[in-house]
DNA sequence: ATAATAATAGTAATCATTACTGATAAGGAG
DNA sequence: CTCCTTATCAGTAATGATTACTATTATTAT
């Protein structure tokens, strides 16, 4: 894979926040440093770091892709009142059956639904 | 809520199998047997039973929701290969994390990912 | 420096899902 | 049972996130 300034700055973008954001969000914040990047330059590139295990793609209950720049393992809470996404980095431990199965895991997404804090009042 | 024709047929076809079929593929179920059944019947009528609790909406890695006529609290394990989806009926207890940061849960969705006993060989 | 070809910018196309509209039918009141 | 209100429907158009396409640009091995 070739260098390219734009896959350099999308990556720089997503791991320097600590949420979750989409390509679109991605994209205004790409236009600021870089006004020529292209949405397309956005997505295929998000898609390749996806895939290479650099970033992580969450499929939330909007119907857009959410992109976690932090590969630790770990879940996600969603708030159905507010729709904030919370982190949660001491996840539940992979279930046992999959041995059973014969299964061979590689990734998990584990998202919970519910009130946060805030909503709850 | 009213009765209909069209919401029973489709609330049937999904709770009578055990596979995890997108919109579509319940579309063409119902049209064998109301062939004037809409497809945004079909939709909507998903969609106010997915928010009714009487079924599960599934996002998996194709674009398309899945719907599961199984509501017991049960988690999914997704082949990257062929795309089969496998229940998981022992899963995970949901992480104590939960509660010390003061969240209420109301469902969850855990995929894992990886390839099946199948597509291993 | 040059050639080969990844990667890009800009735009058009795709396609699952949603919205819209006039017609139909569920079901409560009289 | 008949009438009336309005939820639901069939059919079709619109939406919008994502992908595909194409001529151009830029990386990198030789």
């Amino acid at each position: 894979m070739r260098y390219s300034r734009q896959r350099e700055l999308i990556t720089e973008i997503i791991k320097g926040r600590k949420d979750h954001p989409t390509a679109d969000m991605i994209y205004s914040t790409a236009r600021e440093i870089e006004p020529n990047i292209s949405l397309g330059t956005v997505y295929r590139n998000l898609k390749t770091l996806s895939g290479d295990g650099v970033i992580i793609t969450l499929e939330t209950v909007d119907k857009r892709l959410h992109y976690d720049g932090d590969t630790s393992r770990h879940s996600h809470f969603i708030c159905t009142d507010c729709g904030s996404i919370i982190d949660l980095f001491r996840p539940a431990e992979t279930p046992k059956e999959i041995k059973d199965l014969g299964l061979t895991v590689s990734g998990e997404k584990c998202v919970y639904y519910g009130k946060c804090a805030n909503c709850k009042k």
